[in-house]
DNA sequence: TAGTGGTCTAGACCACACA
DNA sequence: GTGTGGTCTAGACCACTAA
């Protein structure tokens, strides 16, 4: 059986342990244990987990206590709570990139997920704007994939994703599958568990341009994400220009 | 004393009076309750709320029920929780707007308020993107407010804002103040609790280019926001349209 | 019918703010 | 010190799912 202990022994904060980085609550140490099941695979995408009374008692706590750290897991889209079912590990599947992570939505309001086509893709020296995106040293190498996203036939992205060619290895030889986070999940055991996007408008450059079959310099939405992986290191830069004559970006603010 | 009663006596649901609804968990109904003490003003932004304790026993629910209620508000930001000082109804103030409502922060990193001034503002007779937006009869009127927002002097944004005349009552006599959500408040009652965007890169026409100090045509992103009060119901449309050269709309995704 | 997560309760104790 | 929210526990019962 695999060992999956918490800090220190029975109750580590309240036993003294916690003087000088101040209080951590039984329920974040117990849930920073749950994530590191899921960076070291041991919990694995599509997975049920022990019910929350066996968690309860492998770690040692009671069982609400599990229950507060499932439910923060849970709000962080890490984990899935079905009622009368059981607990299970969060997958890339495509409901839940549209759901997460594509903002760009038909202005009909359908939301669909759009079909890609390679433009090319190579093994290069990182440019300065990739090795800041992905905290690269100098020098190091990525691996750039150009393609054309389509709605429908019709072309809207232009997208452009850097990876460090060091964590994928091997990824530049082989096809590109529509959905990425699913192949970054099942080859690599990598889980994109959060991104940022910063959003400017820009004109299109000629090349640009034509890639999408429209004039030079029209107005088009940059997004240049920036995907973080379960333990927080950037993992994936994704540079999208996007058109917006039938579409738009959906952003809630609550 | 005001009275705020629960649906039913002890325990709506339990006691049988969920059969076609559903299941409704009885913090939900406590919840509600406190919405609408919200809504109504018997709660008013800046108020320190009754301990847990004390609004336990004044609805007739446990303690932990009462807490779970208060913690979801809080969630959505229409509560403050600060322990060791209570419960507090969150106001509009700069700080909550700029985290919560302000999306489009300068490259360099700092979120900063940017001041305002009021090109025109008049009442007229909606438009019908308007009325789509704001859910209004056709003929209904609006107070529409232009005006540009800069940053260190130098413009960055011209925002149309579109508002129910009937809801606004007298609005267009009078100052307009930089922050916005805070008169709707004070004034009128009103509590802009969420709201959706809708993005897009757009070529500025020549009076937009003007107003802005660029040339016709520039790329701009135009952000399209209706905002939602307390009860749901949209009662701001604002569209902005931004330079971003030196600046970009920040959106996270979890 | 058995097992899971979801709700509700009651009580103890901890961390924090303020007078 | 006193009062607030925050954590932790233990146990009962409810709602949902699947065998």
């Amino acid at each position: 059986m695999t060992e999956h202990k918490l800090e220190n022994a029975a109750r580590p904060d309240v036993a003294g342990g916690a003087e000088i980085l101040g209080f951590r609550p039984l329920y974040r140490q117990v849930k920073a244990n749950f994530v590191r099941r899921l960076v070291d695979g041991s919990w694995a995408p599509g997975m049920v987990l022990p019910s929350e009374g066996q968690l309860a008692s492998e770690v040692g706590v009671s069982q609400g206590t599990v229950r507060k750290a499932l439910d923060e897991l849970a709000a962080e889209n890490l984990l899935v709570r079905r009622q009368g079912r059981g607990t299970f590990v969060a997958e890339h599947d495509e409901q839940r990139i549209l759901f997460q992570f594509f903002k760009l939505v038909s202005d009909d309001g359908v939301a669909r997920f759009p079909d890609s086509q390679v433009l090319d893709m190579v093994r290069a020296t990182s440019d300065s704007a990739e090795r800041t995106a992905l905290n690269l040293a100098a020098e190091a190498e990525v691996i750039r994939i150009r393609r054309i996203r389509s709605l429908g036939g019709k072309p809207l992205i232009l997208e452009t994703i850097s990876l460090p060619a060091l964590v994928f290895t091997g990824l530049e030889h082989g096809p590109v599958p529509n959905n990425l986070y699913s192949l970054f999940a099942t080859r690599y055991g990598i889980t994109i568990a959060n991104a940022c996007e910063r959003l400017k408008a820009v004109a299109l450059k000629a090349d640009e341009a034509e890639h999408l079959g429209v004039a030079t310099g029209t107005p088009a939405l940059e997004i240049d994400r920036i995907a973080l992986s379960l333990d927080g290191s950037a993992v994936e830069r994704r540079l999208s220009l996007c058109l917006t004559e039938e579409a738009h970006y959906q952003s809630d603010l609550r």
